[in-house]
DNA sequence: TAAAGATATTAGAATATGATAATATAGTAA
DNA sequence: TTACTATATTATCATATTCTAATATCTTTA
């Protein structure tokens, strides 16, 4: 717990911190998609699909394999996500 | 998963996405502290961490009692928070 | 090689966030 | 009430974030 400095465990949330993040992240956790698959299920422009999806590639949240002419990116560690997002509602819920 | 909208996610990521932030919450995870406990364990000088406080109050991660004529705040919910930074911080590992 | 499709990058302006300094408020004790 | 201690609030400035529009790059296919 102890390990990891404040800096890199803010950078970390930060990168999870936009509403268009968030819902990046909640497609994938269904599956590899390519930018344009996410430019319609968030809907948001693709210049700004692909701004959002640089910064989580920078934090190591999502990586991206090329298929064909398309960019599919994908959760680098699904389950920890998860676990993640879990809590994190939980405490959500428990706050109402 | 999908009960809560992806804005009030990002707003609760966004509550823990700064270095002070963090460190408060990491000292709170030690137990209930006042205000200039936090000053000194933090150091960061007092309006600012009241305001890094008043942000985090705001989105239901600590509240505070009066103790004499201090406030000693402390964590809504410190085991949920403890799962998840145990996965915060897992994630940032595998990402070394 | 040229054209087309898919994605990335850049520049700009608007807005949000954060630190500091100054001041205000609330509680306690004399 | 006055003085003191602890904390909160406000205003201001500097910086960071975000969106949009325009353009660039990369990949495939003709």
């Amino acid at each position: 717990m102890e390990t990891l400095n404040c800096r890199k465990i803010a950078d970390f949330f930060r990168a999870l911190s936009h509403p268009t993040r968030i819902g990046i992240v909640l497609r994938l956790l269904e599956g590899k998609k390519c930018v344009g698959n996410l430019e319609e299920l968030v809907k948001a422009p693709q210049p700004n699909i692909s701004q959002h999806l640089s910064i989580m590639k920078a934090s190591g949240i999502v990586d991206w394999i090329q298929q064909g002419k398309m960019k599919c990116y994908f959760l680098k560690e699904p389950k920890l996500l998860k676990d993640l997002f879990s809590s994190g509602e939980k405490l959500l819920k428990r706050n109402k």
